[in-house]
Formats: C-alpha cells, structure tokens, sequence
DNA sequence: TTATAAAGGATAATCTTTATCCTTTGTTAT
DNA sequence: ATAACAAAGGATAAAGATTATCCTTTATAA
C-alpha cells in the first residue's frame, strides 16, 4: 500500500487516514465511481460518512489531485491525476482503461475548424474489451 | 417551425404536442439541458409536468431519436440524432457545437493498442469559443 | 368513429448530492 | 513533545434530481 501523504500535500490536502484510503482505492482501481469507493471505504472505516466520500471527493477535484471522467450512458468515475491520456470503457464489464493517443492532428483541426481556444480534450471509447469478446 | 410528426413516428414514438414543442427546442437551440428544456416548454405548456419532460428524454433515448453529451464539469446536454460528429464546449458561454473531424486513424489506433472493438467515440473538447476570446 | 394503448399531469417516492452542526484530529509553531 | 487552531469527520437534515404511481386525456389504427 503506497503512502499519499506526501502528494496529498503537495495539493494542499491535509492527509487524514480517510484520504489516504480513498487515494489508494483510486490507485489500486484505476477507475472508481462513488458507490463502489464508499463500499471500499466501509470495510476500512465502519462509520465512514457518505458525506465524506463526496467532500472528499470534491476538495481532491478542486485540488487537481483527482480527475472526474464522465462516462457515456453511466456513472462518473474518478482517477488520480496523470499524464494527459484517453479513455476506452467495456460495455460489458464496465471497466475502464487508459490509453495514450497522439492527438495533436485532430486538437489543431479542431481549433482551425472552429476558431476555439482549446484547452482540454475529453476522448472515451466505448465497446468491448479484450477479454469480453 | 418544422414538423417532426414522422421523425418521431419513424422512431416509435407518438407525434403528441409535447413531443413536438421538445423537437423544436432542440432543433433550434442545437443543445440544450432539462432546465432550460423544461423552461422553454413551460412557455407552451402552462402546466407541462417535468417527469413529462423527463419520461420523454429517456424514451427518445430509447429509440435513438435523441443522443445525450456529457459535458465535463457540466450538465447533460441533448441533441437530435445525426451523423456522428464531436462536441466543442466553451468554458464562459457554455454554449456546444458540433464539429467534423477524421477520427479514424486515431480509432484504429486505440483499437490497436488496447484490442477493443470500439463501438462508440466520444470526444469533447472544452475551451474557449471564438466571440468569447 | 371507436377502442385501446400510450402519454400527460399531479404528486409522491426515491435516489443523489450538499449543507449544518458539533466533535475529533492533523498540522504548525512553540 | 505540546498546545492552538483551522480543518476534517460523522450524523443527519435539507436540497436537488430523477423516477414511479395513479388517474385522466389523447394519438393512432382498425
């Protein structure tokens, strides 16, 4: 189990035992929405709040120190903050994968096209995984 | 006002009134969410009930008549079905736009790489929108 | 024109998320 | 190590968003 204090710090969040939990079910899930987080969250902590899953959840979106990742016919997941990337989801087992693309011909196509300043891409795949085929 | 009556029949769906007035919203205003739907509607409807709204998205969602984007940081935007295109969003107006652009090669690259079958692609880009520069 | 399944409206019920209040705790400076 | 204090956690109420229910009205097809 890897020890967020020290990054939960670096986003100005003070490093309560609660965080710290919540920070390594994002790390050992990759992706997780809220209700799968606060079940994880109930077995460490008895008497967790839900109220402090989505404070949490809000002061770590607000931070940076997380990012929400909507998905399309589903729940939102959150995921700690990494390198810029993409998202692929299975219909099947709703799981979610990172992905590295290069997307700069398609960003400064876009911005030509529309005249637009960008400044974030959102790209999530759907469809069916490796292993659900 | 154009008339969706066969649009909607095409989709299974009964041309009501209602129906109709919500067409018109969202061919007009290109995308749009349930709060300025419902107050749009209000207009015509003196007494229109927002779970009428509501039973109408989710059916019209159904029959693929209507698609829904999600907007990061954002409410739910709806659009009438059409060819398959991306979104631009901008950050102070709010307001969404469609755009063209080729996907493919950034397609079958992530189809590539992670071994999925992609069924759907996603992609909206958040910035700044030419006026509000 | 009529019969019927479906849609609309009103409202209750059910989530989902946020606010409040008080107790406990992490952190910083002694 | 300790004390002080702002901030976090828990419990719960409140607010917001969405869905279900029930009865009346209506669009559609025969």
């Amino acid at each position: 189990m890897i020890d967020f204090t020290d990054e939960l710090r670096l986003h100005n969040l003070k490093a309560t035992p609660q965080r710290l939990a919540m920070s390594d079910a994002m790390y050992v899930n990759g992706h997780i929405n809220i209700d799968a987080l606060y079940l994880i969250m109930l077995k460490k902590f008895h008497s967790i709040s839900l109220a402090t899953i989505y404070k949490n959840i809000n002061l770590m979106l607000e931070n940076s120190f997380i990012q929400e990742v909507k998905i399309p016919q589903d729940k939102s997941v959150y995921e700690l903050s990494k390198d810029i990337h993409s998202h692929l989801v299975c219909q099947k087992c709703k799981e979610v994968f990172d992905i590295n693309l290069e997307l700069e011909t398609v960003l400064s196509e876009a911005q030509q096209q529309s005249g637009f300043k960008i400044c974030k891409t959102s790209l999530v795949f759907s469809g069916i995984c490796k292993k659900c085929q």
